[in-house]
DNA sequence: CGACTTTGACCCGCGC
DNA sequence: GCGCGGGTCAAAGTCG
């Protein structure tokens, strides 16, 4: 668990910083375009300008500043049908939809963490794989990532237990898209030692195995799951 | 009691 | 102009 969190996380940090700036999703309803102009990156359009240079402007807007998306897909349980990704950060749900090429409600949430934090998400379950929910990420955070000063805080009723860092990927033309599987465990990367010494890991390891398995109730638990993942064939994610 | 979720209604862009 | 569909709002309900 603990390579499979580190590699994880060095992989969404890599991620994260080869991210595009860009925030200010388009603006489409009329009372956020009456009371915020919402340009936060300085390319704001004259406001006394005359409806050819809106359109000018608009047109360069769309090229050149689109809101940054990005796209995550988390494996979960077919029947979790809770919709949440936990990334990392607070998310307040604003709404839900069923949507016509897909039968899966979709929904929206909201970045809670910052009131000023404009980054949207909506997640859906694949039309193909019921197991794996789609998250896309509408812009970018503008305040630091909450798991970093209180990695294990949890709380946040379970939206966010603070634990899994975000995971954005930029979906440019190519339109990538990052799968993050925790219901098999990886082998080791070259990026989990990053983390610290190899003999500090060990260390770590060890520590944490020693203590985990004097603990008889863990030891219940584990082989609970454990039977539980092979009886039912189904992958399990979140639930560690 | 405050924060959050649910869900029906509403708004608005787009295609016909 | 009209209808459809995606996205958002906001009142009501839920939970700790």
């Amino acid at each position: 668990m603990c390579e499979n969190y580190n590699e994880l996380r060095d992989r969404l940090t890599n991620i994260s910083k080869n991210s595009v700036v860009d925030n200010d999703a388009s603006r489409k309803r009329k009372a956020d375009s009456s009371n915020n102009n919402g340009n936060t990156d300085g390319t704001k359009c004259p406001s006394e300008s005359s409806s050819s240079d809106e359109d000018s402007c608009k047109k360069q807007r769309e090229e050149h500043i689109k809101p940054k998306i990005s796209r995550a897909s988390v494996r979960t349980e077919a029947s979790d049908t809770s919709l949440i990704v936990k990334d990392g950060y607070q998310w307040r749900k604003y709404g839900q939809k069923v949507t016509r090429d897909n039968p899966s409600p979709r929904a929206y949430f909201k970045c809670s963490f910052a009131p000023s934090c404009p980054v949207k998400k909506k997640v859906q379950r694949s039309i193909e794989d019921q197991s794996i929910l789609v998250a896309t990420y509408e812009g970018e955070h503008n305040h630091p990532h909450p798991s970093k000063p209180e990695p294990s805080s949890g709380s946040g009723r379970g939206v966010t237990l603070g634990t899994v860092p975000c995971s954005t990927t930029p979906l440019s033309s190519s339109a990538q898209t990052i799968t993050l599987d925790l219901t098999k465990p990886k082998p080791a990367t070259d990026s989990d030692r990053k983390m610290g010494t190899p003999q500090f890991q060990q260390y770590l390891v060890e520590q944490m195995a020693s203590t985990l398995t004097k603990d008889p109730n863990f030891k219940s638990a584990l082989a609970a799951a454990i039977s539980g993942q092979f009886l039912q064939q189904n992958p399990r994610t979140e639930k560690w």
